[in-house]
DNA sequence: ACCCAGGCATTGG
DNA sequence: CCAATGCATGGG
């Protein structure tokens, strides 16, 4: 078993960014106990168990990674995983402008006090980000996970290590093959079954290019994705966030982001979702991803509301 | 028993 | 360009 370790910059808080992306203890596929991070991904189509956990210091802060399963131990493997982490945890983001830009924003201050080190903890695979955010148009937080749950559970390979099942986010060529009415007995609508199931052959067939789509620009990709059916620009800003890591983006149609502006930033008074990009381009700049991350943490951690 | 929740596609003005 | 409508489930 090879440990292969990746130094962070500070500040970086890893049990936050762990447990961000599980966000609830009914989680599946992503798991952090004891300190460790754990999730089986595919590498070459073979789902591998990878374990993460914290090293260094505070001021010198860095990650373990390792494969636990599979033939590991492979470097071709290891490669792979180690780049996974580093998108997974944001490693590379530096959050000094992002400070600085806030020092007059008593508000933000604060929320970034309560949560220093929290990365945008990102979903590894353009496929799974898209199909997460599907889940979780319209309804509530609650449904999208029991959905995001069943979906793992009836599709996802699994990995057992010391008697402990681990389960993976459903591979796009095993979800291309089902249909809408399976997937509507788990719960989904007829919409988001159909988005899922023609987003899973458009990655098998590779129109969901990530690696060319990676090297465009933020409003190419919004275009591009959007030709898809079942994602608009809501859905494409979050996966500008919560797979490509873009730092600069601020999904202003939000329900829960736009009403948190309104709320504390205009007095109550609504704003249209175009005066909301507008207000966080000129507050936040090429930072208000993390504005955006740090208001949905804050809401988590119930010290803001949005209504 | 409602009502709405971290939208989208479609239709019709 | 804007407004209305259906979609599915679970929690308040």
């Amino acid at each position: 078993m090879t440990e292969r370790v990746i130094k962070a910059l500070a500040p970086f808080d890893f049990a936050a960014t762990a447990r961000f992306i599980r966000y609830s203890e009914a989680e599946t596929v992503d798991t952090f106990r004891d300190q460790r991070y754990r999730r089986v991904l595919h590498f070459n189509e073979r789902p591998t168990l990878i374990n993460v956990e914290a090293r260094g210091t505070d001021a010198r802060p860095a990650l373990s990674v390792s494969l636990i399963s599979g033939r590991g131990g492979n470097g071709a493997a290891t490669n792979l995983a180690v780049a996974a982490v580093r998108r997974i945890f944001s490693v590379e983001h530096d959050l000094t402008e992002f400070r600085a830009r806030i020092s007059r924003d008593p508000f933000m201050r604060e929320i970034e006090a309560a949560h220093r080190g929290l990365r945008l903890a990102r979903w590894p695979s353009l496929f799974e980000a898209l199909v997460i955010s599907i889940l979780g148009q319209q309804i509530s937080t609650a449904v999208a996970r029991t959905l995001k749950g069943r979906l793992a559970e009836r599709f996802g390979e699994t990995v057992e290590r010391g008697g402990e099942l681990f389960r993976a986010f459903p591979r796009a060529a095993t979800l291309a093959q089902t249909n809408v009415e399976t997937l509507r007995t788990l719960g989904l609508s007829g919409a988001k079954a159909t988005s899922i199931i023609e987003l899973a052959r458009a990655d098998v067939d590779g129109r969901l290019n990530t690696g060319e789509i990676e090297r465009a620009d933020n409003g190419e990709i919004i275009a591009r994705l959007s030709q898809l059916r079942g994602i608009g620009r809501w859905t494409a800003e979050w996966a500008l966030l919560l797979h490509f890591g873009r730092t600069d983006v601020f999904p202003a149609g939000d329900l829960a982001l736009r009403g948190i502006i309104t709320k504390y930033y205009n007095k109550g008074a609504p704003l249209t979702e175009n005066e909301v990009r507008d207000l966080a381009r000129r507050r936040w700049g090429n930072w208000s991803s993390y504005a955006a991350l740090y208001f949905i943490a804050a809401l988590r951690a119930g010290t803001i509301t949005f209504r």
